[in-house]
DNA sequence: ATCTAAAGGTATGTCCTTGTACCATTGAAA
DNA sequence: TTTCAATGGTACAAGGACATACCTTTAGAT
């Protein structure tokens, strides 16, 4: 009766919770296991590829605004799980092992792939449908910029790269390429979303065996892509870059349907 | 000339740090801080209409996954501030206090617009043009879903209540209407960047005078965006809902020029 | 051979955050 | 009028994160 009782929660008792999008963890986890899922990203990502070395401590732990005893923490989990490999002195640092020493990848059948998606749970699908609003958004307000000199040089470089890497890298420069589209659309907040979903993604498609023939109608749809926006069409972009992603999404749905 | 000399950053040296989009800061801040935005998302988008009251404190601090002490802290910043009012004993709890009560709105000729947007620097061009990738992808998505039934009901009394109500209530069902179409779209992730980033609009909204024809113009662009919705048609969708952003961008850019 | 700079390794005290338990206040129901 | 349950208010001890300072290792430069 009282006036208090035109509740908050106006569509309530029926469907969804209307305060969910606001009032979820604060903290998906203490410090530490975030900084562990950065640094994972920068794997993940082959920003730093195999056999190279991470920025040195100090610098990681100033950019991540994490203190490094924190950020030691986390390399240790890393360098435990043989992700990693530590060398002291000067010239010394956090290098990436080469996956094929740390042989944890499974036989390709989808075993594995179940098993992490799993851990996805439902949020897997939320992965699938988050990057997809990230990229083709970011494809259409790229081409929309319509980059030119050292930005569309950047985007002619990843093409070229994706094109002429051996099969065991192309992942990496999948990234790349992708990444940078990301990042040239103008909104840091896009690119850094994309990275982590795209760390997500890469880690159940390293599940996955490489097949030259996706690869090949992949490299297409690239080329398309980088034409589309280094064109200036917003739409065409956007319409590759959908495309492009379907295929993607079909073979992980694909492999754990 | 040694390969470590190869270095991770291939396109560094001459444009941005490929690095940048994985090396941002873990924490936005401490818990408090952050604590503190995430309460104020639920006044400044109208999920906790003025006049009503904050879920209880154990409640609130649960979902946020925040100790209760830290959730109190946060509290009482906005308490300070003349955003809440607390009130004690059984059916007490924290209150949203009417606007027109702390009346620190400026006279709507774009100084205090200017101001805020002066704290965001150079996040306000980040900041509409993530909201447009995010809504625009979720308006796509959410027709290609089609809701029906109590989803489609949903956005139907959403529309119906930016229809109905008052002038002064028109951001929060405004808020609101978005904020289903984000809910919808089937990425629960899609929907929580866009609340964060919506608080952040509607900040530098609340600056600007709301002018009745605009009103009327808005309100036409969420009939067809809602029908386009419900008819299942993404294209349009999509069309629809990037041209109901352009005029809110344009608002915005043009009282900041 | 020595020095030096850049990198990882360690230790300590402080403040933030949490969990837990308990107290105080209030308005409605009995 | 009494009772009670929901809510805000307070206290304390333990663990986490941080800043700071300093030590150790290493490869190149001198």
């Amino acid at each position: 009766m009282t006036d208090s009782m035109t509740e908050a929660d106006d569509s309530d008792a029926k469907g969804t919770d209307p305060l969910a999008a606001v009032l979820w963890p604060v903290r998906s986890g203490n410090t530490f296991e975030e900084t562990v899922q950065r640094v994972l990203q920068l794997i993940r990502l082959g920003l730093v590829p195999e056999g190279e070395r991470l920025p040195p401590e100090r610098e990681l732990a100033d950019r991540l605004q994490v203190s490094r005893v924190t950020l030691r923490e986390a390399l240790k989990v890393l360098v435990d799980a043989g992700l990693l490999e530590v060398r002291r002195g000067r010239y010394g640092g956090a290098f990436v092992r080469r996956a094929a020493d740390a042989a944890d990848i499974a036989s390709g059948d989808g075993v594995e792939l179940r098993r992490r998606a799993g851990l996805l749970g439902d949020r897997l699908e939320d992965t699938l449908l988050f990057r997809e609003v990230l990229e083709v958004g970011a494809a259409e307000l790229c081409a929309a910029r319509r980059p030119v000199g050292a930005e569309a040089q950047q985007l002619r470089d990843c093409l070229a790269a994706t094109g002429a890497c051996e099969l065991a890298d192309y992942r990496r420069q999948d990234t790349r390429l992708h990444l940078a589209v990301a990042e040239l659309c103008g909104s840091p907040s896009v690119a850094a979303q994309y990275a982590a979903v795209r760390a997500t993604v890469n880690e159940l498609l390293d599940c996955i065996p490489l097949l030259p023939p996706n690869l090949e109608h992949s490299e297409r749809q690239h080329e398309e892509l980088v034409a589309a926006i280094l064109g200036g069409e917003p739409d065409r972009a956007r319409a590759a870059m959908r495309e492009h992603l379907a295929g993607t999404a079909a073979l992980l749905r694909g492999f754990l349907a």
